[in-house]
DNA sequence: CGAAAGGCTCTTTTT
DNA sequence: GAGCCTTTCG
């Protein structure tokens, strides 16, 4: 088929084309939501190599997630008709990653860097805070970590810290912040941050190596503009240093990281420093209804250090916003499954056109559990997040310091799990010894025997065998595939003993199972290679980045997660003051105009129906508190709003009590053959217990594979075997 | 050394 | 209500 270039334009409103036209130099587009902004940047890139015949190597596109890279680069690849693995595309933290790793050597990195995430940064913190002798009670390490990384958003060097700032604390914060520097440099680990800051100062130390990739990069854009933070710009600033074509795409409606450091001012100083920008603005949007678009609208005009802005669409009216008033989370979470369940059976809705939003992690739950008693799948993006987990972590912990045995913080996260007789006392003594003699911890190990005065033979006994151990690990992953190594790792370290022995150890047993199969699709690259790159993709991906759109379920998100996508059916829970606003944001303007902001972000996502929930009562801590409706309700004009009074006719209805069909709980196991009230026939493939209940996953005949709660879900046990048991 | 128990403080939001 | 830290005891 003939590739015809002006296809990449077919389709295009006049604006966008505008976006993907204008080539030279430097361009800022404002995007309001849905107004096709992943469209327009995804065909500028091919704009570029097909009609204007430039080299993808020499093109960078920054997004704000490793989601938005995958699409962006699977998109790209079926409007050009060819692969695009030339092109530089993903987020600034794995593309500065990646030239770290190749040119970090001429500021003392070596390439085998190891990337802490924020756990390992507050223990890093917190070893500081002591080495420093100050006080982890006076100093709270959470109070440094935040500082510290203000510090590096700001693009700051701990002596640069220094200079700028005057107050005891900050006095404190400058001298942690030099000696976490220090141990970082000897762990050979960077922090997130200083992914984008070491790329910075790199580049501002040698400028052979900027001219380099200034030379290379002919064409940057960087997506999500409102979030960046003030080092990212100083690096786009470098890039685009030669060039000057740049282009960079937000929307100032949507900025939403701010305590991560992003600074909207990132815009206005576009502006100052490319004088000769030419703006576009997308102001149609295709995603929303008019309804939709309209009270989203009418939420965000309230506020006041806004550049109004007009949105539109040409899609249809559609129904009006529902609010709907609970007595309690519980209840909140009930409506939203039976409202689901309801779409879903008159065919509204797919259970993966729907999703539920909420502005903290801790809503989940209440969600989860409605989800999982009504048997409705539902897929949590976020929550612990996977590579978090406490089990996931120490697997990893291990594979990194097989990797790099410089990586003091993993070396001391593993040296005792399992428990092998190598407690605190003996850790602190061998660090300091360490320190002392100025070798890493893994040195230390193995040298430990000349240490004054000795361990006792019985410690000295503990270190030596860990030490051959990790040693004979070492050497077979040289030559072992990933999987291979991590099942070698839980073999010998006796780590599945471990945690099988532990109370919740078979579900955080099927968790390391999971990171183990996630090992096998390195199979195609050499050991050191595989382990690399499995190493740094784990640090650096999130959880939208998994998130599985086709899969037939509902999403359950945070709002802040939430960003980038859309949906046809949307649900924001907690629509109360203390919740969305946030009470953390109270005493700051500018913070509520943040909370506005993120519920702008979730209303906008929906395609065809928002429903906005707040509940009477709300449980916190233990305690429960009663909070007035959100203040952004009130914004809504009237006549677009449909109040859903489960409040006046249910709240006192009686509320079938899950308690009394208790005594009639079966008991199922694996294999066993059941009948669903609504799904039919199944067999059960899995159960767990929760509290005294149990929870049983079913793959039925005809509806699929569900997780039901015994208690509550409509249940017989079938004693034929039915017939299409395989 | 390590298990167990008790006491404390938080919880926004995440690349 | 959990997760982290400290203390206590075997």
């Amino acid at each position: 088929m003939a590739f015809n270039p002006m296809d990449i334009l077919a389709g295009l409103n006049p604006a966008q084309r505008q976006a993907v036209q204008t080539i030279q130099g430097p361009l800022l587009i404002l995007a309001g939501p849905g107004s096709g902004k992943t469209r327009v940047i995804t065909h500028r890139v091919a704009y570029l190599i097909k009609v204007c015949g430039i080299n993808p190597h020499r093109i960078m596109a920054v997004t704000f997630t490793n989601k938005a890279a995958n699409e962006m680069r699977e998109r790209l690849e079926r409007l050009l008709g060819q692969t695009s693995e030339a092109l530089t595309l993903g987020t600034f933290h794995a593309i500065c990653a990646g030239i770290l790793r190749r040119e970090g050597k001429v500021i003392g990195l070596d390439p085998r860097f190891v990337i802490y995430d924020e756990e390992d940064q507050l223990t890093l913190i917190k070893q500081s805070l002591l080495e420093v002798r100050l006080d982890p009670k006076h100093y709270t390490p959470r109070a440094i970590q935040s500082a510290i990384k203000a510090a590096k958003s700001r693009g700051l060097s701990p002596k640069e810290y220094a200079h700028q700032t005057h107050s005891y604390f900050d006095e404190v914060v400058h001298r942690v912040y030099e000696h976490y520097q220090q141990l970082l440099t000897r762990s050979q680990a960077v922090d997130f941050d200083d992914l984008l800051l070491k790329t910075v100062q790199l580049f501002a130390e040698h400028p052979e190596v900027l001219n380099r990739y200034q030379s290379r990069y002919l064409h940057i854009l960087v997506d999500e503009f409102q979030d960046t933070n003030i080092t990212q710009y100083i690096l786009i600033k470098q890039l685009a240093g030669k060039y000057r074509n740049i282009c960079v795409v937000g929307d100032p409606d949507q900025s939403i990281y701010s305590w991560r450091f992003a600074d909207l001012r990132n815009i206005l100083s576009f502006e100052k420093d490319y004088p000769d920008t030419k703006v576009v603005f997308l102001e149609q949007n295709y995603r929303s209804t008019k309804t939709v678009l309209e009270i989203a609208s009418h939420i965000i005009s309230a506020n006041l250090k806004r550049k109004p802005k007009s949105l539109w669409t040409e899609n249809e009216t559609g129904v009006a916003v529902a609010i709907v008033e609970t007595y309690s989370e519980d209840e909140e979470a009930q409506f939203v499954v039976g409202e689901i369940e309801k779409l879903a059976s008159d065919g509204e809705a797919s259970l993966r056109d729907c999703a539920v939003m909420y502005r903290v992690n801790a809503q989940s739950r209440a969600l989860e559990e409605a989800f999982m008693r009504y048997g409705v799948p539902y897929k949590l993006v976020g929550g612990t997040r996977f590579y978090q987990r406490r089990e996931i972590k120490d697997i990893i912990a291990y594979l990194r310091v097989l990797h790099n045995p410089s990586d003091n913080i993993s070396l001391m996260r593993i040296i005792n799990i399992p428990g092998r007789g190598i407690g605190q006392r003996t850790l602190a003594e061998l660090s300091a010894w360490a320190r002392s003699q100025n070798i890493s911890l893994y040195h230390a190990l193995k040298a430990s025997e000349e240490k004054e005065p000795a361990f006792t033979p019985r410690t000295t006994y503990a270190l030596n065998t860990f030490f051959n151990l990790m040693e004979e690990l070492r050497n077979k992953s040289k030559e072992l595939s990933l999987s291979e190594l991590v099942d070698e790792v839980l073999e010998s370290t006796g780590y599945q003993k471990y945690l099988l022995g532990q109370e919740d150890g078979e579900e955080r047993w099927e968790n390391v199972l999971e990171l183990r199969a996630a090992t096998e699709e390195y199979g195609g690259l050499s050991p050191e290679e595989a382990l690399a790159t499995f190493l740094e993709k784990v640090t650096l991906v999130s959880d939208v980045d998994e998130l599985d759109e086709k899969a037939e379920a509902v999403t359950l998100i945070t709002l802040h997660q939430a960003k980038g996508l859309e949906f046809p059916v949307v649900f924001i829970v907690g629509m109360e003051e203390g919740v969305l606003p946030h009470r953390k944001s109270f005493d700051d303007p500018e913070e509520i105009e943040e909370e506005r902001r993120l519920c702008y972000v979730g209303v906008t996502r929906a395609q065809k129906q928002v429903y906005l929930l707040r509940a009477y009562r709300r449980s916190f801590l233990g305690g429960s508190s009663l909070n007035p409706p959100s203040r952004f309700l009130k914004d809504i004009p009237p006549h677009l709003v449909t109040i859903k009074g489960l409040w006046e006719e249910e709240l006192f209805a009686p509320v079938a009590a899950p308690s009394p069909r208790r005594f009639t709980l079966l008991s199922l196991k694996i294999g066993e053959h059941v009948h669903h009230k609504i799904f039919g026939e199944g067999e059960v493939i899995d159960c767990s217990r929760m509290g005294d209940d149990q929870v049983v996953t079913v793959t039925f005949k005809e509806a699929g594979t569900k997780k039901l709660l015994l208690s509550l879900a409509p249940l017989k046990k079938v004693e034929k075997a039915p017939e299409f048991r395989s």
